[in-house]
DNA sequence: CCTGCTGATTCATTTGAAGTGATTTGAAAT
DNA sequence: ATTTCAAATCACTTCAAATGAATCAGCAGG
């Protein structure tokens, strides 16, 4: 059984004319037939009655509502593919806490106010568990801190994040390193770009290790911050952005290591859904000229 | 796009393989990586990637929920029309009153045991009705009174019925042709072929016209001949089946105008669905050596 | 770094099926 | 009986699917 057959079966019906439905489908009469013809030798089962007027038979008439939701489905899929034709269906987005919790909102918003028929599902997790993850299939696109090495992978440049020590106590200079050797940081989970960031800073000043704490969320770890429990390193927006619900301090990283670039990392362009392409274009509008160089 | 490509695409998705998929689809791989480039070229987008492990692209995802909904219902379309295959579907039945009454329900309840899967309709109304809905194709299969004169159209014995005169007054012999002359009769609407057995009984008496009221449902014409209303002509078995109910009085009438076979009519064999053919086995069953001499 | 292995691609060739147009058949209307 | 319209049939063309051999790419083991 073919779907040409079937489209052909369901016009005969529709029109209750061979001719027609063969005009209709721009091919001949006779292509019709045997169509028709086909289809009930496959099924053993005459479909249409063709004694002056054509009629479906009963098992016509069974084979006709199959045929819609077949024909239907189809048509759906080959509309999703479409180009410039409006997306619909699955957009699985891979971010960071700290990007999900700033940046994405606002860019979110607006792609779903242009594409409502679009499900979004946004996956937070640190940037080693969404590289695994994009790998594996599970995300459509990711936002990760610095690049990737990876080869069939390409990257963006989309937010640049100033990195700041947060603290629950008043700071005017970076801590001496004396407090920093034995302070308590705070940190998302294994995996956390700004984790790495934490070492770096230790490591300028010639300390080695000391207790990092893991964290799942932003609230909690910044609920911590406030009472004094440690220190933690994060983007200059994020913090401003909860800084009326947390009473924290914070004081800004030397340039070198302070500075975070957030990319948008896809895979080839060529394996991209409808959703993903559209997305893309909502992101270059909302970075302006930071992506996509 | 094409239901072969989709089904080794999805083999390719399943397998992870593009060897395996071949030869779970008896062809050659080959084949299957002109089916896959196929597709690719037609939606314009790589659905699968190929670098080691085979993997599906976020288009692949998308294509193959689609994939999923077109096939099965593919499959079960093939499988509602294969033979030896427990039947599905719909059954559009049409009958007369009476045999909706008396003759049907204990056939509808064995049908159902034996193949619940299948939708019965039933659909009532006198035999002219019937058969004209039957050429317009509303029903599968009908119950009527008495041949049918179509081609096209086998016919079988199904009942043989006995017709009685109903009246709400004791008769010990038929009533004399003044008394009929006169009398009321009740009859269900116009196509109902007892109707024309009334015709047929008065002119036997020399009696030409008379009044002849119309009735929907056999519950109300029984109850109003119990009333005393007039007289009826009917099954005599379903005026036994409903004598609990209401006060009526019968008296069998003439061999020769009271005997009324009831016919099972259904368009030829191939035009048949499942469901219509075990639907004929159960009649056949149930109504023992009369029915598909 | 080479080498062999596995698995996908490419290509030339065969095969078969779909499409075409002329013609015939069949049913209904005149 | 005749005309007419629509579907079936048939011979022929054309295009696409399937095949198998050869090639190419990635990967593991030496």
């Amino acid at each position: 059984m073919q779907l040409k057959s079937l489209r052909i079966f369901r016009e005969v019906a529709r029109t209750g004319s061979f001719v027609a439905a063969a005009e209709l489908l721009h091919t001949v009469q006779s292509n019709v037939t045997a169509h028709i013809k086909k289809l009930e030798e496959e099924l053993d089962a005459k479909l249409i009655e063709r004694h002056g007027a054509v009629r479906l038979t009963s098992a016509g008439q069974a084979l006709i509502q199959y045929s819609e939701s077949i024909l239907s489905a189809h048509d759906e899929a080959l509309s999703l593919f479409r180009k410039n034709a409006s997306p619909r269906g699955r957009l699985r987005i891979g971010a960071m806490e700290t990007t999900t919790a700033l940046r994405l909102p606002p860019i979110l918003a607006k792609f779903h106010k242009a594409h409502p028929e679009v499900d979004i599902e946004l996956h937070t997790g640190p940037t080693a568990d969404l590289i695994k993850g994009m790998m594996a299939g599970q995300h459509d696109c990711i936002f990760v801190a610095g690049k990737v090495n990876h080869p069939r992978l390409h990257q963006f440049r989309a937010f640049d994040e100033q990195l700041v020590l947060v603290s629950g106590r008043h700071m005017d200079k970076m801590p001496a390193p004396q407090e920093l050797q034995t302070a308590t940081f705070l940190a998302f989970r294994q995996g956390c770009s700004y984790r790495q960031r934490i070492e770096l800073l230790l490591a300028t000043h010639g300390v080695h290790a000391t207790r990092i704490f893991d964290f799942g969320t932003l609230d909690a770890m910044l609920g911590c911050v406030a009472a004094g429990m440690g220190y933690a390193i994060l983007p200059s927006m994020t913090v401003e952005a909860h800084r009326h619900r947390f009473e924290v301090h914070s004081y800004p990283l030397p340039e070198e290591i302070g500075q975070v670039t957030t990319y948008y990392a896809v895979p080839e362009m060529d394996t991209w859904t409808p959703a993903m392409t559209a997305f893309a274009d909502v992101l270059r509008r909302a970075t302006d000229a930071q992506v996509f160089t």
